[in-house]
DNA sequence: TTCCCAGCAACTGGATCCAAGACGTGGAGT
DNA sequence: ACTCCACGTCTTGGATCCAGTTGCTGGGAA
């Protein structure tokens, strides 16, 4: 009876295919800066133009596709200064989920974020050697283990608003740098299991500082990469 | 050619109604609760219901309406406790706008900021004696000061992301309680002008502290208002 | 050869059409 | 008199249709 999202409100069809739109964006199947046009989508999904309409003008609320006038929708290419800001900002709510979970964390939770980031760890050696194409498993335990520590802040709104910030960039270039970047790899690991020992510890700020440090690293991290990669498309 | 927003995007016609269609329930000529009949709206403004359909879901993408299958869009009616829950996200990056903002404000921007403050008031009072219905403009001044600071800070992820969040509400409600309780009147007036003494003074940990505390505090007395309200209304 | 303009094909955006679901009403049966 | 079911109406949701716009392409002129 009680939905784990806020989410029973909407047409089953529309938010269906919202969320598979979303998908292939996240995933890279669809790249950044690539157009949907919504006749293909349609006649992918076996809808009518419709339903696609609406889809792709949720994911326009969202911010993660763009949509000019009378020329379609394409993927956002995020500008390295979008991504700074939107981490900011992500730093700063998750200090605030991380600084909230420390007197609400129960053993099994602490337990269940170990997990996940070892998951994430062990995910990422193994998709290196691998070369694994995609959205690699290794992103899914990073994500799991901010989510987790957002749901257990207990504020659903905040949640909700630093997942909304995160489903801005997609997610397979993220997991490129923890898959391919040996030294990103470590530390990322290494500042997960400090926000764990805090957790664990009941030490409030330093709950709140680790966290806040470690989004603005990753952020920064991820600008670079957009950065590195607007260079090499517009200069050869 | 420099836009103050981010929106070049969007068709014209769908933003322009989404928009219309938020300041009728922002202001409270439809009221929280009420349904949104596509026929009606479409009728209204001379359109179609294709694109009120689509501006409608992205008001719901928004979280300001609510779209139930097959039974059409209400006015969301928000739970006291989501009230709470969003004030504390907002409180929090509200605090990291006023934080930044020291170390940009002009001279000008401070001026701007005590003269929003001081319409808020004035207007306040005014519109007390003169029993102004809809929204009325002591809000507006209000409004503008958290606004401005969030522009201040130079993150426009950060101004949007408040924004968002403020627009979870109709502005009807709270313009009540600055206009209708004396005491709440005083205090925000009173509350403004400690955030505006620490920017001045370039005291980035206490305006962010004020500012925290003063968002958290309205956020209190909007919840309380929702729990009235609903007791009323369930109650007789 | 290069630039410009006209025509064309493709796509989006808005209107209309039709089917399916939800709610209210009224009548029949107990 | 009360309950339950069936029918009718109203509204939404998806499909289709049509007009308007964009951008490309090819031909002609400088």
């Amino acid at each position: 009876m009680s939905d784990t999202t806020e989410e029973k409100t909407g047409h089953a069809l529309v938010d269906d295919l919202a969320s598979r739109i979303r998908n292939r964006v996240m995933s890279g199947e669809i790249p950044i800066g690539a157009q949907l046009r919504q006749a293909e989508l349609a006649a992918d999904f076996g809808v009518s133009r419709t339903p696609v309409r609406e889809a792709l003008r949720q994911l326009q609320s969202g911010g993660l596709i763009e949509v000019l006038p009378n020329r379609g929708a394409v993927v956002r290419v995020p500008a390295p200064w979008e991504v700074r800001e939107a981490y900011e900002v992500r730093a700063q709510l998750e200090a605030l989920a991380a600084a909230r979970a420390v007197d609400r964390i129960t053993d099994d939770q602490l337990e269940q974020l170990r997990r996940a980031n070892q998951e994430m760890y062990d995910n990422s050696l193994a998709e290196s050697r691998n070369g694994a194409a995609g959205l690699p498993v290794s992103r899914l335990g990073n994500d799991r283990f901010h989510t987790l520590i957002a749901e257990i802040s207990g504020n659903a709104r905040l949640a909700k608003v630093v997942n909304d910030i995160n489903e801005l960039f997609p997610r397979n270039v993220s997991a490129q740098l923890i898959v391919n970047d040996t030294r990103h790899r470590d530390e990322n690991f290494r500042e997960h299991e400090r926000i764990v020992a805090a957790l664990a510890a009941g030490d409030t700020e330093t709950a709140a500082a680790e966290m806040r440090e470690h989004v603005i690293k990753a952020g920064e991290q991820l600008a670079e990469w957009y950065e590195k990669r607007s260079s090499t498309v517009f200069r050869g």
